[in-house]
DNA sequence: GTATAGCCTAGAGTGCGCTCTAAAGCAAGT
DNA sequence: ACTTGCTTTAGAGCGCACTCTAGGCTATAC
């Protein structure tokens, strides 16, 4: 195994799971989701074999993840990846369409939380 | 049944759902997970009767709700607002704790929705 | 009285996103 | 050859927050 320096290659799921933050149960769930697709694997022995293209991949679903997209949308968007040039406008609308989500929900949550707020300056009011 | 103009009393369950937003199977289940204690009965039908004070505080339960608390974290807060004045401590303790969580987590949305949004513009290069 | 509509309870079901288990195969060390 | 520790799969289980169902009671209109 490779892991000296320079662009990872052949990383068993457990350093895939190292790098990326993921569980190895977690990556395998993602990859039967849909969301991984293309996964090679070692001639050998049929582990699965990751490069850097997955960790960025990984890295790019955490993102979606972290700002709430479900599965299936991500599903969706790997779906797309994999159609090739021609779905580049329907990934952008996907994206865009998610941002504006996050956005309104990001004004949202900032809104109950000044409520929550105003109630910790009234207890603060009462010490 | 009052409901013309003025305080609100003597609510149903179905006119609390209205006013609150929530859906009468959900005010039933917080009140089971102790979100909702002291909801007086209807003496005539066994009803359950709400006022303006529950409408508060079901409003209130939405913050946090809103902000990502978890239930079990409202059932506690219930918990220590029904032991009365020595718990105002603790309660500001548990709201200031989760207003932190709550905008650490804003921070961390707001950041890897930048990396969604780079995304975006490198598709918008390509139309 | 009867129909309809709203209320009650206990408990089952749902959807999501993991997370774990069992049984088996492969790899390296002694 | 045996042990240890990794990998594989299919499928079960879990925690959360609802959401709904079944069976029964109550209230009002006709």
């Amino acid at each position: 195994m490779v892991m000296q320096q320079g662009v990872p290659e052949n990383l068993t799921i457990q350093q895939m799971a190292q790098v990326t933050g993921l569980s190895a149960h977690t990556l395998r769930y993602y990859e039967r989701a849909g969301l991984l697709d293309l996964v090679d694997r070692n001639q050998q022995n049929g582990y699965r074999s990751y490069n850097e293209r997955h960790i960025n991949w990984i890295h790019f679903i955490k993102c979606l993840r972290a700002t709430g997209m479900p599965i299936r949308d991500i599903r969706r968007y790997t779906e797309l990846l994999q159609q090739g040039e021609n779905t580049v406008r329907d990934r952008l609308n996907l994206l865009k369409a998610h941002r504006q989500r996050v956005e309104q929900q990001l004004r949202e949550v900032k809104e109950h939380l000044e409520a929550v707020t105003r109630k910790i300056g009234y207890y603060e009011t009462l010490d």
